[in-house]
DNA sequence: CGAAGCGCCTT
DNA sequence: TCAAGGCGCTTCGG
């Protein structure tokens, strides 16, 4: 069922004689549509932002585009601000139901949604979207178009006219035809310049308009058609006999007052012209990242299909030089005489995947030339070669991911040297929240390249049969990208200062954490199966005793049969609501079992504890490599302040806490050859860095005397002398100085101290009276991070956050709470880590055979050799204490002990 | 088989 | 209603 607009062409494409098309969009009428069409709660991003009208919108509009092909399109948008109509008849509207909270945010979504598609979205102070829209009708007819408005307010149907048609979706978005003037006058018996007759006599409980009383549709176009229309009724208005006609003669002012309003301004001054809204190609760069954050994967493919630039057609733009075979010595050094002088991009080609452990062939690319060296069956001369220009600095190397590179290389017994980029980084120090940092993604945002390993071309010309899958043209390609991707990052790192942040610190720190890496840490595996047995046993007595506790067998892993019995079985009282129920976390059981004294709570308590345990154990015990030793990997471009994170295990949370928990850290031991582990920590670190930064007098006085710290604050917030400050004023003071940096509120405050938030509440303001440049410095970051888009460390790491000026509360506070923390925990991050390159350079330059093998955020763990202690232990303190020039000292505890656990704290 | 949800360990 | 992470288990749906 062609409608006028499509079926004038049925073609696909567009032909210069077809007439132009405009479409004009009600915004937020179908962005409601969109969200009552669409649940909810199927649609959010992980930061908790609700995207099912975005989402329905944005799919309504490929929809739209790709059925009615328009040659233009704009949005028309509603502002909060009065508009001529609120302010004439202050009931207008009135009485809507308050937009529902997951709807908070959504417009400003799609607004630049719409942006990144080259789409103008329209608003004007003082009218509504609807005058916009009656305007672009009338102005875009007198220019020749034929128009489309997509609303899902009846007064647009006073707009149809025979170029001019309304679609008007009935429930969601359904494929349904455009209304034209016959389909008005089917359904409501009128011509659509007569709607705004029909709806000012019968009202418009949408706009709180109330018509007359009596009077339906069918009654008005009854009168309209008798009389001519509303000038007409009025006119005879006296002759109108029955109720009815009462009616209408004492309501004849709302009916005046309802058609004045009803009508549309069809003649404001737009502040954009026709040129502007042309559809054109989306901005690529934009919609990527925009759906990335939306999580919009199937949208993104929608879209990009309808404007023919799908990625793989991208792809196909990328022209790689041909790639050179190394075969020998002399091709390999040849080829980097002729091309060597360039940045050469380099890539390792592995098998068994991303994970593979075995470097199978390099690849590398100069501006105008690739190679190729397989790994598999190289001569003496060759291998020599090939180390000669790996190790040498004279070669200015761009990797991506050089700490996989340069181990995978290492494990073949391949130096790496002169990398001048990893792009990786570069990426990571250019958008540290990004989710994922590969290669692919990287390329796919910055270069609009597809680089996915699936897509690896077969191509037939390169493809050797007898020899397995052709493994060079993919390694070379990522090579050639990789060369590319470090031109084209450069100029952005630097204006975001993150150039010496690279060269200085995390690319020299890359090849520190590849050897720590590559060190792993040494466990005692008889203990760890010790450890697995008794934290079995102790599994198996709380269950057991859990089941007695109720009578029957439950999983006691699963919060939802643990919800069965804990509040229906056991009938005991609610816990705070969660998604799914009520909640089961540690701290409510622990509530419950004070309130109950019920037995099932211990038992599931002590099962919980011990099945962690255990996990853990079990994780570690899967995790120790052949020289029985444990490595975990570092992520380096994960978290968003800077800090690293640990994976494959992790191990920067094993237990510290708990007595049982500490037992895991006794299997972490000193290794064969050396003497002692060694474990050095600064203390309060990033307390000491908010005295720095806050430069708050009282504070840096109490760290440049050596006070204890929270004893101190203690007795300021408590006016009391410091040695009577109880432990109990202490920790309440400890945990709201780490809770100040992370944005506590004080009802989280009054949460975590179990006190009531009036209490809370003067805790907190006595701390600030006292130490009041605390809280004039947080104040000053939300406020400059607002301003600049970003925040930064004593370093200067950057991390952006846009989400500072959402209209949505909750991702602007969270963004807040994220601006508070991130100088902090990424200062700290700096530190340790310029703390890691002077530990290294100081064990190098004394020619210690001593090495760091774990790094937990705040602390390095390290194995000593004999006879080093003493020169290691004065090595790290110096290093460590000397990481930043603060206004207070860095203190840093050193232990010692044949376990972790023994050298710690 | 992967994603979502819950829960819990660390600094 | 306190920041940054990793990971195991259950459940659910494709």
């Amino acid at each position: 069922m062609p409608t006028r607009l499509a079926g004038v062409s049925e073609s696909t494409k567009l032909v210069a004689t077809d007439p132009q098309r405009l479409l004009v969009i009600d915004g937020h009428s179908m962005a409601f549509r969109a969200f009552y069409a669409l649940p909810a709660e199927n649609f959010s991003t992980d930061t908790g932002q609700y995207t099912n009208a975005v989402h329905g919108f944005v799919s309504m509009l490929l929809t739209m585009i790709r059925q009615q092909k328009p040659t233009h399109v704009a949005v028309a948008f509603d502002l909060d601000t009065p508009t001529f109509r609120s302010l004439e008849y202050t009931e207008y509207k009135a009485g809507r139901n308050k937009t529902p909270e997951e709807f908070h945010g959504q417009i400003a979504l799609i607004q630049k949604v719409m942006e990144a598609m080259n789409i103008p979205s329209i608003s004007m102070d003082g009218f509504e979207a609807d005058d916009i829209i009656a305007t672009l009708a009338a102005k875009g007819e007198a220019a020749g178009l034929d128009v489309l408005v997509v609303s899902g307010d009846r007064d647009a149907f006073q707009l149809i006219t025979e170029k001019t048609l309304v679609l008007y979706p009935k429930k969601g978005i359904s494929d349904i035809p455009p209304m034209d003037g016959d389909a008005v006058e089917a359904k409501y018996f009128v011509r659509p310049e007569e709607y705004s007759d029909l709806a000012a006599l019968v009202g418009e409980t949408a706009d709180n308009l109330p018509g007359v009383p009596g009077v339906g549709p069918k009654t008005a176009a009854k009168w309209i058609n008798l009389y001519g229309g509303l000038p007409g009724i009025l006119e005879n208005i006296d002759s109108i006999k029955g109720k009815v006609g009462d009616s209408l003669r004492e309501h004849v002012e709302d009916v005046k007052r309802n058609r004045h309003l009803n009508h549309l301004l069809r003649d404001l001054e737009l502040p954009v012209g026709f040129e502007a809204m042309t559809l054109e190609r989306p901005n690529r760069e934009a919609v990527e990242e925009l759906f990335d954050a939306l999580q919009f994967n199937t949208l993104r493919k929608r879209l990009f299909d309808l404007f023919g630039d799908d990625p793989q057609d991208a792809a196909e733009e990328v022209a790689v030089p041909e790639h050179e075979l190394l075969k020998d010595a002399k091709t390999l050094q040849a080829w980097f005489t002729a091309h060597g002088a360039q940045l050469l991009g380099v890539h390792a080609a592995t098998v068994g995947g991303a994970g593979g452990t075995d470097v199978v062939g390099l690849a590398f690319a100069s501006n105008d030339a690739t190679a190729y060296i397989s790994l598999e069956e190289t001569d003496e001369a060759t291998e020599q070669a090939l180390a000669k220009v790996l190790s040498s600095t004279s070669y200015a190397k761009a990797v991506h991911d050089v700490k996989s590179t340069y181990k995978l290389l290492k494990n073949r017994g391949l130096e790496l040297a002169g990398i001048v980029d990893d792009t990786m980084i570069t990426a990571y120090l250019i958008q540290p929240d990004r989710r994922s940092h590969e290669l692919p993604d990287i390329a796919q945002q910055h270069l609009r390249i597809s680089l996915d390993a699936s897509d690896a071309p077969a191509n037939g010309q390169l493809a050797l049969d007898f020899e397995g899958p052709d493994l060079a043209t993919p390694a070379v390609r990522a090579a050639h990208v990789v060369r590319a991707l470090s031109q084209h990052l450069a100029g952005m790192l630097v204006e975001r200062g993150g150039e010496n942040l690279l060269k200085e610190l995390e690319m020299p720190l890359s090849l520190i954490l590849a050897d720590m890496e590559m060190a792993g840490i040494a466990v005692d595996t008889a203990k760890l199966d010790e450890l697995y047995d008794d934290f079995t046993s102790t599994i198996t007595q709380a269950t057991a005793e859990a089941f007695e506790a109720i009578g029957h067998e439950v999983n006691l892993s699963s919060p939802k049969q643990l919800q069965v019995v804990l509040f229906e079985e056991l009938d005991l009282p609610k816990t705070k609501k969660i998604k799914t129920g009520f909640t089961t976390d540690a701290e409510s059981l622990a509530d419950l079992l004070v309130k109950t004294g019920h037995p099932f709570l211990v038992a599931l308590m002590a099962y919980r504890d011990a099945t962690k345990l255990r996990q853990t154990v079990e994780g570690l015990r899967k995790a120790v490599a052949a020289d029985g030793r444990i490595h975990t990997t570092y992520a380096q471009t994960v978290a968003a302040t800077g800090r690293l994170s640990s994976l494959n295990p992790n191990l920067q949370n094993i237990p510290v806490r708990s007595e049982e928990g500490r037992r895991i850290r006794e299997v972490f031991v000193v290794g064969e050859g050396y003497e002692t582990l060694l474990t050095a920590d600064y203390s309060q670190i990033e307390m000491r860095i908010m005295a720095h930064l806050s430069e708050d007098e009282a504070l840096i006085q109490a760290y440049m005397d050596g006070e204890d710290l929270h004893r101190f604050v203690g007795s300021h917030v408590f006016g009391v002398e410091p040695e009577d400050v109880s432990s109990e004023m202490r920790s309440k003071v400890k945990a709201m100085s780490y809770g100040l940096a992370y944005g506590l509120s004080s009802f989280g405050l009054s949460k975590q101290l179990k006190i009531s938030v009036d209490e809370a509440r003067t805790l907190m303001k006595d701390y600030f009276s006292r130490f009041g440049a605390v809280r004039d410095y947080l104040r000053a970051v939300v406020d400059q991070a607002r301003k600049d888009g970003y925040t930064e460390t004593i370093f200067g790491r950057r991390r952006y956050l846009p989400e500072l000026t959402s209209d949505n509360r909750q991702l602007r506070d969270i963004a807040e709470r994220a601006a508070l923390n991130a100088p902090i925990q990424g200062s700290a991050a700096d530190i340790i880590k310029r703390a890691m390159l002077g530990v290294q350079e100081g064990l190098a330059e004394a020619k210690l055979k001593s090495r760091m093998l774990l790094q937990v955020h705040d602390e390095l763990v390290l194995e000593v050799a004999p006879g080093e202690l003493e020169t290691v232990e004065k090595i790290v303190r110096e290093r460590m204490g000397a990481a930043a020039e603060l206004k207070v000292p860095l203190d840093v505890h050193v232990g010692i002990g044949k376990s972790w656990q023994d050298a710690g704290h």
